[in-house]
Formats: structure tokens, C-alpha cells, sequence
DNA sequence: ATTGAGATTGACT
DNA sequence: GTCAATCTCAATA
């Protein structure tokens, strides 16, 4: 069907978590609720490497209930609970045991119905993002690749300019709080802070 | 068994 | 700028 030829597969979500973050950006994101397909155009993220990354929960390739996800082959999609109260949406990415996701931090909905909702937005980010889109923890470990309720397909558009810059919250990280792993289309309203 | 910290957010000083 | 809400995990006992 013509949605499959568009969206990303196996192979895309297997390239290095650095690449694939800046890449996400301008994809959409598909999701199926209540069987309506919703879309939102991926706009800002952060990568998290378990293996030289402080700030990741697989740092030092830390394997627990939680973070075995991380460890399968990219596509999957890695999904929790922070300070008990918010979910956040991560997308696994590299090979069988290579611990690497991105950390979705906002999107655009493209839907006419949905345009609405950024009146109710008054801070954006990671969590607000699942509570829009009603992600939960039934989305742990779905794999985008073939679900037929949540998947990414890349319809052409180019964000104009990127802005690289250091991630939000991770003062705990030590070095890692410099790295420039975090990525957001410049100029766009919905992206968490400037 | 208990404690402390965290990839967040909204309310408040 | 500070603080609290409240779940998971690791360190401590």
C-alpha cells in the first residue's frame, strides 16, 4: 500500500542514534487512534548512547526490566514512566545489543482538528507530548516497523535549518551534559524551549 | 525495608 | 528562581 512505500524500515532505524536523530527530524509520525489516523511532523529530539552517554539509563550498558528494550534492534519503541508521573517517547535505534534511543521531545500535528490543541499548550515537551497523543505504556516495545498503529513515514519534507544544541535536564550527567545531542527544527512553535 | 535521584511539568515566590 | 507530585531502580541496611 502506498503508506508502506514512505515509511522508514529496519535498515533506517539501524544506523547510528546521532544520525538517525538529526534525520527524524521533519518525519512524521502516524498514529492510529481510535481508529483515526492522526499525524504529527517529528520536530524536536535528543539522542541517549548507553554505551559513552552518562545521561542514558543503559549507560555502561546497564540492563534492567526497564531498559532491555533499548538493547533490541532499532525500530522498537522504548516507552516510560518519569518522576512517576509523565511517559516519554523513545524511539530504539542500532543493532541487537547496541543500547541507543531518541528521545521524542515535541511534534507538530498536521491535522486540521488538531491545530486547536497548541491554544492548550502552554509549555511543550516530552511529557505533555504523550499526554496529547495518549501514549502509555502499552506502547512499550512496539515495533514501528510493522505495527499498523504507530509508524513514521518520510514524505519529502526538508526542514530548513537545524539547530544542534545541549540537552534539557540531564545536570546529573557530568560530561555528557555538553554533548550537542540534541536536535530541533529552527523557527518552529511547538519545539520545547529555544 | 528504606532512601534518594531522575530524559517533567505546573504552581508559586 | 523554587517546589512538589509520585513510579522505578540502585544503593544501603
Amino acid at each position: 500500500m502506498m503508506g508502506d512505500k514512505m515509511r522508514l524500515d529496519r535498515s533506517y532505524f539501524c544506523q547510528d542514534v546521532l544520525t538517525v536523530s538529526e534525520d527524524l527530524l521533519g518525519k512524521v509520525l502516524n498514529m492510529k487512534i481510535d481508529g483515526e489516523l492522526k499525524r504529527y511532523r517529528i520536530v524536536e529530539t535528543e539522542a541517549y548512547c548507553g554505551l559513552r552517554d552518562k545521561a542514558s539509563h543503559a549507560y555502561l550498558n546497564k540492563r534492567t526490566k526497564r531498559t532491555d528494550v533499548m538493547f533490541k534492534e532499532g525500530g522498537v519503541i522504548y516507552v516510560y514512566l518519569i518522576y512517576g508521573m509523565y511517559h516519554c517517547l523513545n524511539i530504539v535505534v542500532n543493532h541487537l545489543d547496541v543500547p541507543q534511543a531518541i528521545l521524542i521531545r515535541a511534534v507538530e500535528p498536521l491535522d486540521q482538528g488538531e491545530i486547536r490543541l497548541k491554544k492548550d499548550i502552554k509549555t511543550n515537551g516530552p511529557g505533555k507530548l504523550c499526554k496529547h497523543l495518549g501514549i502509555d505504556m502499552s506502547y512499550n516495545q512496539v515495533d514501528l516497523t510493522t505495527s499498523n498503529s504507530i509508524y513514521i513515514t518520510d514524505e519529502g519534507y526538508k526542514p530548513e535549518e537545524i539547530i544542534k544544541g545541549k540537552r534539557i535536564n540531564i545536570d546529573y550527567a557530568e560530561e555528557a551534559i555538553d554533548f550537542p545531542w540534541r536536535f530541533y527544527i529552527k523557527g518552529n512553535r511547538f519545539v520545547s524551549k529555544t
